[in-house]
RNA sequence: GCCGCCUUAGCUCAUCCGGUAGAGCAACGCACUUGUAAUGCGUAGGUGGUCGGUUCGAGUCCGACAGGCGGCUCCA
């Protein structure tokens, strides 16, 4: 999951001339030099961020960047993760430097050091680090020769390892350093560069670090930042390699900035959805079973129900095949299907059944391997391969609700996002290779048209294609993938959506599109996903009889809608922080008596409910009425019915919504067309007593 | 899988330095019968995640395992 922030654009312009410095040039041109537009640095007529004591030799036009803007927090993000670094080599003089970037909503620094970070030591280092930023230090930019940086950093191991790599030499192993976070050498090619930290008085270098920059005019124009925790991370990405300490932390550009984010946090944390199914009772992840198997209680089970139900009923109207596949299987069909060399490690450990042996203990049978089903495709190959299938029946397209097991590593594992036991709303439709874009067409219009009906309308997608270094992982040919990636780009452009290109991302069978939904508080999440393969019917020998009588090849399309309903139940569960839309809510409708006396009329006004489909309760205990609309506000329950003397003595009852307002008076029957009507509508606003237009008997 | 942290009543948490556990909410009972977010009183509830070790004595110290949290790696 990730956040972006929204963030204003200034392009203001700015003439340096030749020899004089951009900050001096920005002070004369009247630009703020504080405050939350403060310019903080400039961008080039070469689109290059630049310090703001860079000076041009020749007249030259520039853009001031502001620290409002997204390249003016990652500068000021930047220069934080020095300060950070300068405040752990001050405590921890042994520390040696990994690499510390700015990330989305902040920045990290990796440091190799004997123990790890605790929470103590955090508040002492943002205590240091206080302390640094008030000195007002300047970030000074020093270019060097590779030779004089390998002296200079002789006990910065990392580094040296970084400077190696940049300048080409003893790079034994070929992964690439990822550019784009490693801050401390330029991969443009530029040159080498150091920032000393001076001292603002006497100009004293008190501490450095390689890095390509730009940074801040001085560490006292960090405006607002916080350390947020620590965690362990590999040295550049890989298992193999020792890992690290990492210290992440967040800056911006005013303590507002600041507050607004650590109050996103607060509100994502009270979304949580594992938060939530444990207070509205939806679910739960019992220890006995096993980490990362769910079981829904019964009011999950109503919205997990709602949804398949709706889903499974959309698919029918658009021309797909319920089917239903076991969920184990020997272990040979995963062989032809291919999965089994790739995903071996991923799946539950085969059992062996059937083997039997004498009272000797030698072998009488041998037995065999069966697997928990970790994907539905092959079984649906087999159906399609039951019969021969003529031209005539494409496209086939068969799609269940497929339960399938995942031995997902046991630190991944992540309340229903992440979970080792899932239902897949799973599809497969079988085409000719000419039909194969009007089919991904088909599918892609319907996936986002099921988000929308679930009132995620904001979206985009991804395209994964295959990892051009490394085309042994993926299985056919260049000219196949080429065709396939082809036509998913094809269809994925046509919808005019935005299209993030992830390279390597792909299975090994061919390329996908995914979507990417953002939810009510800007978190995106990969949903539904669409695959073009091309591999399983040439190892599943699918086949169907054109036109000429000639057999040919289809091709599939794998298409997930959401993905998983586990994992859509969560995303559902914190965009709609608990309270869900009234056609999926557990409860929709309960009534609270004023007193004991007026239950029996909202039992016959239930009854009317009941029969109209509604889910709806009475609350007869004997807590206070204002403790019943306290309990079944807290359950985010959309309607609340009250009924007192009044209301019986003009056949009525009293709607409360869960944003508190109210309407009193409504006539029974007005009252149950009306949120029947609502539910049957499937609209995913909350009620409130604007919008839920119903006459007012007494008003 | 790796690193760190955590695990005490159904839930949220407390118990100073090792001397056999306490509160709020929830549950249950009784009283109250009330017009839009917590009525009052009472009762019950824990072999302190599990197993092992150190100790006269372990919720507290040590170890293993399980589960959780935050990251890394991974994610068909």
């Amino acid at each position: 999951m990730s956040v972006s922030a929204a963030s204003p654009t200034h392009a203001v312009r700015v003439r340096v001339p030749a020899g004089t410095s951009a900050s001096v040039a920005i002070g004369e041109a009247g630009l703020p030099r504080t405050g939350p537009d403060a310019v903080v640095v400039i961008r080039d007529a070469d689109g290059r961020l630049r310090d703001l004591a860079w000076t041009p030799d020749a007249d030259t036009e520039v853009e001031a960047v502001s620290a409002d803007s997204d390249d003016g927090r990652a500068v000021i993000r930047h220069s934080t993760a020095h300060v950070l670094a300068q405040a752990v080599q001050e405590a921890f003089p042994e520390a040696k430097l990994g690499i510390g970037p700015p990330i989305r909503d902040g920045f990290y620094y990796d440091f190799d050091v004997r123990r790890p970070f605790t929470p103590d030591d955090l508040v002492e280092l943002e205590r240091r680090m206080k302390k640094i930023i008030k000195s007002g230090q300047r970030f000074a930019r020093r270019v060097v020769i590779p030779d004089d940086a390998r002296h200079e950093l002789a006990s910065e191991p990392y580094k040296l390892e970084l400077i190696g790599l940049k300048s080409g030499v003893a790079q034994e192993d070929s992964e690439a350093v990822d550019t784009a976070e490693v801050m401390e050498v330029d991969p443009a090619g530029g040159e080498l560069t150091i920032y000393d930290n001076l001292h603002a008085h006497t100009g004293e270098r008190v501490w450095g670090d390689l890095c390509r920059g730009p940074h801040l005019p001085t560490t006292k124009h960090i405006p607002a930042f916080k350390l947020m925790r620590t965690a362990a991370a590999y040295w550049r990405g890989s298992e193999k390699n020792p890992q690290l300490q990492r210290i992440y932390g967040t800056a911006w550009e005013s303590d507002e900035a600041l507050a607004a984010h650590l109050d996103m946090l607060a509100e994502a944390e009270r979304r949580d959805h594992r938060r939530l199914g444990a207070e509205l009772d939806l679910f739960s992840f019992p220890d006995e079973i096993g980490s990362g198997l769910v079981v829904f209680h019964p009011k999950g089970g109503v919205i997990k129900r709602e949804m398949e139900d709706y889903v499974r009923r959309r698919h029918i109207e658009e021309g797909f095949d319920y089917v239903g596949t076991p969920h184990i299987t020997k272990q040979h069909l995963f062989e032809l299907s291919g999965h089994l060399p790739y995903y071996a490690d991923t799946m539950f450990p085969p059992m062996h059944v059937d083997e039997e042996r004498d009272s000797d203990g030698t072998l009488r049978r041998a037995g065999q391997a069966y697997y928990l089903k970790a994907m539905n495709c092959p079984m649906h190959n087999l159906i399609y391969r039951s019969r021969q299938r003529s031209y005539r029946d494409l496209p086939i397209r068969y799609f269940e609700f497929g339960s399938v097991y995942r031995y997902e590593k046991s630190g991944v594992v992540h309340g229903l996002t992440r979970v080792r036991g899932l239902t897949q709303d799973d599809s497969h439709s079988y085409v000719t290779r000419e039909g194969a874009a009007d089919e991904v067409k088909h599918l892609l219009k319907f996936v986002l048209s099921l988000l929308d009906d679930f009132g995620l309308t904001d979206y985009y997608l991804e395209l994964s294609t295959r990892d051009e270094k490394n085309v042994a992982k993926f299985k056919g040919s260049e000219e196949q993938w080429a065709a396939a990636t082809a036509v998913l780009e094809e269809v994925a452009k046509s919808t005019g959506l935005k299209l993030v290109a992830d390279p390597g991302g792909a299975a090994f069978y061919g390329p996908k599109i995914s979507v990417q939904a953002r939810d009510a508080i800007g978190r995106t999440w990969q949903m539904s996903t669409i695959q073009y393969d091309f591999n399983q019917p040439e190892g599943f020998e699918l086949e169907y009889v054109a036109a000429d009588g000639s057999r040919q090849r289809p091709v599939m399309i794998h298409s997930a809608k959401f993905g998983s309903i586990e994992r859509f139940f969560g995303v559902l569960t914190e965009h709609y922080a608990g309270a869900f839309p009234v056609w999926l809510a557990p409860v929709q409708v309960v009534g609270i008596p004023v007193a004991d006396a007026f239950a029996d009329h909202l039992d016959a006004v239930a009854a009317q409910l009941r029969f109209a489909g509604i889910r709806v309760e009475v609350d007869r205990s004997d807590d206070r009425m204002q403790k019943k609309i306290r309990t079944h506000t807290t359950q985010k329950v959309p309607f609340q019915l009250l009924a007192g003397a009044k209301d019986i003595e003009a056949g009525a009852v009293s709607f409360r919504f869960r944003d508190g307002s109210q309407i009193n008076g409504v006539g029974v029957a007005a009252a149950v067309a009306a949120i029947t009507e609502w539910a049957a509508s499937r609209r995913n606003d909350s009620p409130t007593a604007e919008s839920f237009r119903v006459r007012s008997e007494t008003a």
